[in-house]
DNA sequence: TCTCCGATTAGAC
DNA sequence: CTAACGGTCTAATCGGAGA
């Protein structure tokens, strides 16, 4: 049984977002399309006919304004509300297939599949049922680890032959060793820009000469997370599965603005708004965080502004996730960076140090850790009669940071009010 | 010189 | 027409401060 490999399924959703659109949208269905980011910067997400064109990921939406017009590329604004939704149903459909599921990303998910008699079966009925159920078309990786079953993932992607499904446990080790060799390093999770430079200058340019590269060498040079791919790429799972959705250590809540914003109070009024959003989400998780940072960033591609990128670190004494304390240590801490004269067009906050809310004993001397009370019924208040119902009074009152959002579509499946269809 | 810790980097999506 | 290059998150590594 022990030397019986893995099987574990990594089930990536075929470009996601536009997939998305595309579920409420066929006319769109063989149309160039692409997604922006936030702020309508870039492009996130595109269709094959997108691909196809030349749309590179991650290009700024300006720089391809003269393709998008000459081609007529459908264009939208990011929609997570939609995303998310359809992620979660897509995501409990999958859940059905294995009792391990860990959900890697909002279009990923790793399924283990160790075990089943009828892998096969099991992958083409997943994406069955995925695509006729919520209308996203859906990939399948297998693999006897996490780096080969995304590796599978990317064939089944790039092969039509594959249909959409592929086992690269069922190959002989001939047959890997070509497919292999005809992949780039690039394309190896955990490989990024930086590493497929320094590893062709290594001479290693292909999947295979990575994986039979000498493990101890590679990680004198390059370190162990190295290591652990090359042991992944032979098959060995050093990865584990993540099970349970774990807490975040970090809470970051940033946003480049739809304009330069110059005054403190613009500045004032997205910083609050952050720390709300940074706060409810510590809250949802259970935690209380004890450091917060603040940051301000003008445009750096404004090269002829001044620039200014200032930031402070402010150690919470009594870890909390009340919104308002909070928001009282952020505009201090805004208070001690901010200066006049900058256009700035990016702020965030950054929360860490967290910890479980439960856990805390707090100091003998100052009582309970803060009544949360107020909190939770702020939050149930804004649960029940939609977010934004209660705010505190600064929180994003004012419109003139706000991020450009031109072209999002309506959030079908989760705001009547947006519905396209009249009843 | 060593250790610790915050800051930076690299990667993912 | 404006003006126009994203947001979160983790882990590893770097490098300076203090012991």
């Amino acid at each position: 049984m022990k030397n019986q490999p893995r099987s574990i399924g990594l089930i990536d959703c075929n470009n996601f977002y536009v997939s998305c659109e595309r579920v409420f949208r066929p006319d769109i269905l063989t149309r160039p399309v692409i997604i922006l980011s936030n702020n309508d910067g870039c492009a996130v997400s595109r269709s094959n006919e997108a691909k196809a064109l030349g749309i590179k990921m991650g290009v700024p939406a300006f720089k391809i304004r003269d393709q998008v017009k000459e081609y007529g590329i459908e264009v939208f604004s990011s929609n997570y509300v939609l995303y998310a939704d359809m992620s979660n149903r897509v995501m409990s459909i999958l859940s059905e297939y294995s009792p391990i599921q860990e959900i890697y990303s909002i279009d990923e998910s790793f399924l283990d599949l160790t075990g089943f008699s009828d892998i096969a079966e099991r992958a083409k009925e997943m994406q069955e049922r995925v695509v006729r159920e919520t209308g996203i078309p859906v990939c399948v990786g297998i693999g006897p680890s996490k780096t080969l079953a995304k590796l599978s993932n990317f064939i089944a992607k790039r092969h039509p032959k594959s249909r959409g499904v592929f086992n690269i446990n069922r190959l002989s080790p001939k047959q890997v060793e070509s497919v292999l060799t005809n992949i780039p390093t690039d394309e190896v999770w955990g490989v990024g820009r930086k590493l497929t430079t320094s590893l062709s200058e290594f001479g290693i340019d292909t999947v295979l000469q990575l994986r039979d590269a000498d493990v101890a060498s590679m990680r004198k040079r390059f370190g162990v997370v190295m290591e652990k791919t090359i042991r992944e790429l032979r098959g060995e799972a050093c990865i584990e599965l993540d099970d349970m959705a774990s807490a975040k250590k970090q809470i970051i809540n940033s946003r480049s603005f739809g304009k330069s914003v110059g005054t403190i109070e613009d500045v004032q009024d997205a910083l609050t708004h952050f720390v709300s959003n940074a706060a409810k989400k510590l809250r949802d998780q259970g935690s209380i965080a004890g450091m917060m940072q603040v940051f301000l960033l003008t445009d750096r591609f404004r090269a002829e502004q001044p620039q200014y990128c200032p930031g402070v670190t402010i150690p919470l004494v009594m870890p909390t996730s009340n919104t308002m304390t909070l928001q009282k240590w952020a505009l201090a801490g805004l208070d001690s960076i901010f200066r006049s004269g900058y256009l700035y067009k990016k702020a965030g906050v950054i929360l860490s140090e967290i910890c479980d809310a439960s856990s805390y004993q707090g100091d003998l001397f100052a009582g309970a850790p803060e009544n949360s009370k107020i909190m939770q019924v702020f939050d149930q208040m804004n649960a029940r009669y939609g977010k934004g119902t209660i705010k505190l009074s600064q929180d994003g009152s004012r419109q003139s940071w706000q991020m450009r959002q031109e072209k999002k579509s309506p959030e079908y499946t989760t705001n009547w009010d947006e519905l396209p269809i009249c009843f």
